[in-house]
DNA sequence: TAGTGGTCTAGACCACAGA
DNA sequence: CTGTGGTCTAGACCACTAA
């Protein structure tokens, strides 16, 4: 029993001792290992102490548990990365530059198809068009091009987006029970490229973002990143 | 006191309880929640089951917790996107394809400047280079263009990756204790436009991966992927 | 210094899924 | 049916930090 590491709580130390033991194989891949009350008695200590490290470790992917047949090392480790999803101004200024945002337009229009699919709305209805340029030390850092269902949410047709971006009048004012965000990649068009002060066809990072209440889409986002741009995480 | 939510156990609606409110602004951003203890009393359950959904939350992004000072709903939600990563065999089955797969390269090479200096060796050291593809249904998926620590896994040395990836051997070989990730975006270099089967200066996805063994850094390897990739994960 | 969250314990019952 | 993980409880002590 070696709990002696420096980690703070029991159940980290806990953690720790099982993941060392799966990774100098003293537990093997797909192999099951001792149950909870073994393991207690084994760390001397309650059997909710190893509960929670296991349970957390099985979270990260480590573990494979079932009931009645116990717990095993997991044989394909999935990995799992959190992604921090920040408001854009709050990821500018974390990187101690400063923020400005540009409202380039803002007005009802007929969503284009791929939109009112997505709300599963009609294809006539009019949504609110957010288009606006985040930038950071002057430099242009992303493109917010929008889309509002303003049935959802009639409050947003009495609110100017010139000052306050809609990431942000989104985030304080409208709550969301859900959301879909998949990550990908274009080749800038001509207005994309002006914007972002490069040549069009240059490879840009986009995020697209779709937030739910409950069954009612709300809003609908792509997100357009200057050159360079990557997002970071650790395992 | 309304926990007849439809989730199954007790801090799980506990847990659906508090979003609720949150939810529907009864507890406003920056705003202070009761402490656990009274919360139990409320809930009629134990300070622990509190404990653990006000946890979940905090952990998820909706709450701030400090001791002494309390809990209170967070004002810019830090939303956490959860991404999978898994074998790259195993994200092609996933989709129920056929997967396939090409080793195109396996040699030791002085490596370049960003990987030497990545794993923090001298310039001069020799390490083992891998490019593959993988594919699905017969169609190119991604490139993984890896380079492998041998001072640090000796016994790679006489693998060869002509049938099983290196992907997949150091998954089921060589466990590592931690990795990070990096998401970008890059313009098709004429080789990897050809073996993509697109285009010169396509917008591909990359991820870029460096796994360690504490401070010893064991392989880091740059995936290319076709075009259209897009990676998706829920908020 | 006092209030709050964080953790731990021993014991209990429950839910699920193998044998 | 039975073993295992999942959860819950009441009570306790600890760790941090704001007042």
């Amino acid at each position: 029993m070696a709990l002696n590491q420096s980690s703070r709580t029991n159940w980290q130390k806990v953690m720790a001792e099982v993941e060392r033991r799966i990774y100098t194989r003293e537990w093997q891949p797909g192999q099951s290992i001792p149950n909870e009350a073994d393991l207690a008695v084994e760390f001397r200590c309650a059997r909710v102490t190893v509960n929670r490290a296991l349970r957390t470790l099985a979270d990260a992917g480590l573990l494979d548990r079932r009931r009645k047949s116990g717990t095993r090392v997991a044989l394909h480790p999935v990995r799992k990365a959190t992604l921090q999803i920040p408001l854009i101004r709050k990821e500018i200024e974390a990187s101690k530059k400063s923020y400005g945002y540009n409202l380039l337009l803002q007005e009802l229009a007929l969503a284009p198809e791929f939109v009112s699919d997505r709300f599963g709305l009609a294809s006539d209805v009019l949504l609110l068009h957010i288009v606006a340029l985040h930038t950071a030390n002057g430099k242009p850092y992303v493109i917010e091009d929008r889309w509002i269902n303003v049935s959802a949410i009639p409050e947003v047709m009495s609110v100017s987006f010139a000052k306050l971006s809609a990431n942000e009048w989104l985030v304080q004012s409208i709550p969301y029970t859900h959301g879909d965000i998949a990550f990908g990649v274009l080749n800038a068009g001509k207005e994309q490229a002006r914007l972002l002060g490069t040549e069009p066809s240059k490879a840009l990072f986009e995020i697209e973002r779709t937030t739910w209440d409950h069954a009612t889409a709300l809003t609908t986002v792509q997100l357009v990143f200057h050159v360079g741009y990557r997002k970071h995480a650790s395992l």
